[in-house]
DNA sequence: GATCGTTTAAAACAAACGTTTTATTCGAAA
DNA sequence: TTTCGAATAAAACGTTTGTTTTAAACGATC
């Protein structure tokens, strides 16, 4: 039997159920949510026995751990990447940073099987979790680039508070989680008076919706603390 | 025993247990999903027995459904009011129709007990419910919002597409969403470098935020359409 | 070729869920 | 007082869930 304190070792040896595993939770938490996808379900898709996710898991909840790490890491690896790209630049444009946060998701999203933006859709369903455990799980991932970020954002708009740095890259995360998420429920909503937008257009309204909000003019007095 | 059909009349007849199941239920089901809240968990809180639900309500996904129409009827109306004394007014400024659409969220999650945004965690926890009929439900209710704030924003905003506006929308109910129900956790992934807002300043805040960004000025393929 | 650890397979477990059924209580109308 | 329907109470039902247990198959090492 195996017992989580060696969990170390089981990453180096790979095994193609745990990949298979992985993939098919992946792909049917994002689209059901967490509470409405079962052991079996996964197991019965990836072709594997009801018992392979504790065994090579641990648990469900540790099922989940795994699957929103895997796919978190690289995204903000890469912006982290694309923002130092932007420091060497040495100019300092607000567009490119907001696609600096966006652009990883994006090609994260196409990389998987074709545009169902896993990525935001995890995260919301992670973020309103029932268990806070998994939400603590994700935030933990986040600090360094919510720093470099909120850091960038300070120099790129001179007289910007940190806090208000902080509440305008909060702004843009849920404008690009919710829009993800959602857009397609847009023609309910419009009643067919909206064409949907493909994902180029979608990235370059997001881009210029939130470029100009992180660069907006303020006096408040929140921004003198 | 009590049939579906006799809604309408049970309706006119108050029941002290039925709105007290509404009460429980709207802020539990905000609070933790509507998977993570048992019957049991609403009854017990609610001094009700279990039965009560299937009694007064049907099954649990009606209980849903009658506490989110309870919910955001008033505020979709209370919207729709803000509008039309804007259009009174003449005079057209993007801030007012982010307020409009801001401020009737904030009055009915202030009524509630004690700012806990049961509104837009509400709506998010609907729009990925597991069961397509809970966000069919509450998308229904939207559709002439939606109409009335594009048409106002295309007036507002000159040169700005319906296309465009109904976007800018998404992204401004997204940023709302997003950070009233997660503003807490920016203590976690600021690392205690952020002051918590108040509600008056993510308010604030907000509003500079969006009022820049629905009126921001582009010039793309998707604007001609 | 036997052996041992790893992996898969199949079955069973206990707990929690929404729902239904059956009894009982209560209050107003006849 | 009697009666009848609405409301509450209590118990049970059938499913589904995550997890555990037990058994079998596989694969490399000695």
């Amino acid at each position: 039997m195996l017992i989580s304190g060696m969990a170390t070792l089981v990453d180096e040896i790979p095994s193609d159920t745990k990949e298979r595993l992985l993939d098919v939770a992946e792909r049917l938490f994002a689209e059901h949510g967490f509470d409405a996808v079962s052991l079996r379900a996964i197991t019965a898709e990836a072709g594997a026995n009801l018992a392979a996710v504790n065994y090579h898991f641990g648990s469900k909840e540790a099922l989940i751990g795994a699957v929103v790490a895997r796919l978190v890491e690289p995204v903000n690896r890469k912006r982290l990447e694309l923002l130092d790209a932007i420091k060497n630049d040495g100019q300092c444009d607000v567009r490119e940073i907001v696609m600096a946060f966006l652009d990883p998701v994006l090609e994260a999203s196409a990389r998987g099987a074709g545009g169902d933006n896993r990525f935001f859709k995890l995260m919301s369903r992670c973020m309103a979790a029932r268990d806070e455990r998994v939400s603590k799980l994700v935030m933990r991932q986040f600090p360094e680039v919510v720093a470099r970020f909120v850091e960038i954002i300070c120099e790129c708009c001179p007289g910007l508070s940190s806090n208000t740095a902080h509440l305008r890259l909060l702004f843009m995360a849920g404008a690009m989680a919710h829009s993800l998420f959602h857009h397609d429920k847009l023609a309910i909503v419009s009643q067919g008076r909206c064409t949907l937008p493909t994902f180029e257009v979608l990235r370059e309204e997001m881009v210029i919706f939130l470029a100009a909000g992180l660069a907006a003019q303020e006096v408040g007095e929140y921004q003198q603390r």
